[in-house]
DNA sequence: CTGAAAGCGCTTACAG
DNA sequence: CTGAAAGCGCTTACAG
């Protein structure tokens, strides 16, 4: 492996030369500059970045924590993520926090070795004590989530909005028993839709029963227990509102298969609209989050902040989704 | 931000000695040790491991290029991979590759640049004569598809004996004319598929029909067009093998659609056995792949690769796949 | 068992 | 416009 020091010593000029004209500094002449790329393309130098971070005191890496990668909802974040970061000389490590206890101390130690130089959230993957650690520490940029006490960027929909557009709908087809199985963890986003749901509850003179609204995380029996449950306790539910798409089709397959308790074949309606809305049959309506943008935003975001180009910003970046009425 | 340094001078003794402390070097006295560790706890000194890097000429960092994160079959292989590294010391850097051309070099001029150790190509990301060139100078490991001029280590299920259990269950169901859908790349999965999907012909005394063979990439209107293509040439498809569950749930979109010219509605067996041949209505059949352990096994093989701990190993590494019958 | 010192391969303030 | 030299924060062979 050749390095600076060869590649000078071939060139006749010094390491510093070398160096500079590997990074583009306009001040080196023209002559100079091209005598020193003929070296290093004939050498097929190539720098090592190992040293050149530690010099510079920076990783160029940044982490995502993210739920789950196996959940098309965070996939296509991850996906947007990756793409924001193409072409920036940073590397993005995406970090899942659900299947184990600890990894997300893992990632917060890349920080604090400095391994990473910052780090977006994703969903409600960190505990708001853990966050305020960090928030003087650390560039943070949130996603999906935020924390009303902290103040941090957040990219993410108008959740209340999203809430009250679904619930709009379903009571304009005339359903009176509208359950709500939200995640299983209290949330930004699940408060914003539960207002939202609210007050369109609200103009439509229903009032608003708290024993529809059930938690249950993305699993076929926590979803079916969660919808029998209101179920059992006298609601005739007649329309259904999932907290993500995977519940959604755990409602159609619990339907087909006969295990859901309902009168009759429930109004559905999701939030997040991945691809499995319009894989299952009947094709799911939802409301469509614009996931990419979420996951390349807050890449794009985190970037500026890193170079101190924010400045200037609003820390709440709200992104348009979009309702999309299919089959349910 | 302290240092070795800083810990050294409260500690009153050298950084050599802090250094052996914090690598669990053997050598320092137990008085020595626990002094030291008190003060790194004081201090809460954490290891800058950007030096430790440069020191070591190693990032600690694992590559795994892969053709899109967003197709569950991939998802789920990443998973496996996260997984397999958490508590190695070592990070990983999923790569897609699909969406942009360029990619793939990025991932490999981080192998150039000395911030990758070693990378994992998942199916065929890569062509073989970039994998030829690489072969000698970086470790690598294949999941999925191999090479067979290349003695790389391999990850994967037998594909010929899951296009033989494939075909050889609709051959069973009495059809005839099996239509397979392959990927776009010629590649050895395809070509093991289609090894078994011949021997299953031969046994059950059927010619092989080149024309019942079409490529199609993950997309709706091309699935739609090579099927249509069939049946235009006058073969009454009764059976179909999708390359890809998300082939396979085009199928059935194309069907419930209108779209796709069929007499009857065609038996349906899908490669992968993701989630997603779980959530459609009807449920599709398929050879189901050990993704988690794709994934797994392949970044524990680039790791004992890296500690040159895999000389006596086998090149190929053969994971058994299922065969689950659902209702296509 | 411990320490002094070299060195990993870059970048950059300073001097000329 | 260019170079000599210091330094980023570790690890480790060597000496004692």
């Amino acid at each position: 492996m050749s390095s600076v020091k060869e590649v000078a010593k071939q060139a006749r000029v010094s390491v510093a030369t070398v160096s500079r004209v590997i990074n583009n500094d306009p001040v080196v002449s023209d002559k100079t500059r091209q005598k020193v790329l003929a070296v290093i393309k004939e050498m097929n130098y190539k720098p090592n970045l190992l040293a050149k971070n530690l010099r510079k005191q920076s990783s160029y890496t940044i982490i995502m924590a993210i739920p789950s990668i196996t959940n098309p909802f965070y996939a296509e974040i991850s996906k947007g993520a990756q793409e924001a970061v193409y072409g920036s000389g940073y590397q993005i490590v995406i970090g899942p926090t659900d299947s184990n206890k600890d990894q997300l101390k893992t990632y917060i130690q890349l920080l604090n070795t400095n391994l990473a130089d910052g780090i977006i959230f994703v969903s409600t993957s960190v505990t708001e004590e853990t966050l305020r650690e960090m928030a003087d520490k650390y560039p943070i940029v949130l996603c999906n989530a935020y924390y009303d006490g902290l103040a941090l960027p957040c990219i993410s929909i108008d959740n209340e909005k999203a809430g009250y557009d679904a619930a709009r709908e379903l009571l304009r087809r005339g359903l009176t028993n509208i359950a709500y199985t939200t995640g299983t963890r209290d949330s930004s986003p699940v408060r914003g839709r539960l207002l939202g749901d609210r007050t369109a509850l609200k103009e439509a003179g229903i009032d608003f029963r708290p024993e529809l609204i059930v938690r249950a995380r993305n699993d076929y029996g926590e979803v079916l227990q969660a919808i029998n449950g209101i179920t059992d306790a006298g609601f005739a539910v007649d329309g259904i509102l999932a907290h993500s798409d995977i519940q959604a089709a755990y409602v159609l397959r619990g339907i087909k298969e006969g295990k859901l308790r309902l009168r009759t074949p429930p109004h559905l309606i999701s939030f997040d609209g991945t691809m499995l809305t319009e894989i299952t049959n009947p094709t799911i309506s939802s409301i469509v989050q614009p996931m990419y943008d979420l996951g390349y935003l807050s890449v794009q975001r985190l970037l500026r902040k890193l170079k101190n180009e924010d400045a200037e910003e609003e820390m709440m970046k709200i992104v348009p989704h979009q309702f999309v009425i299919r089959e349910t």
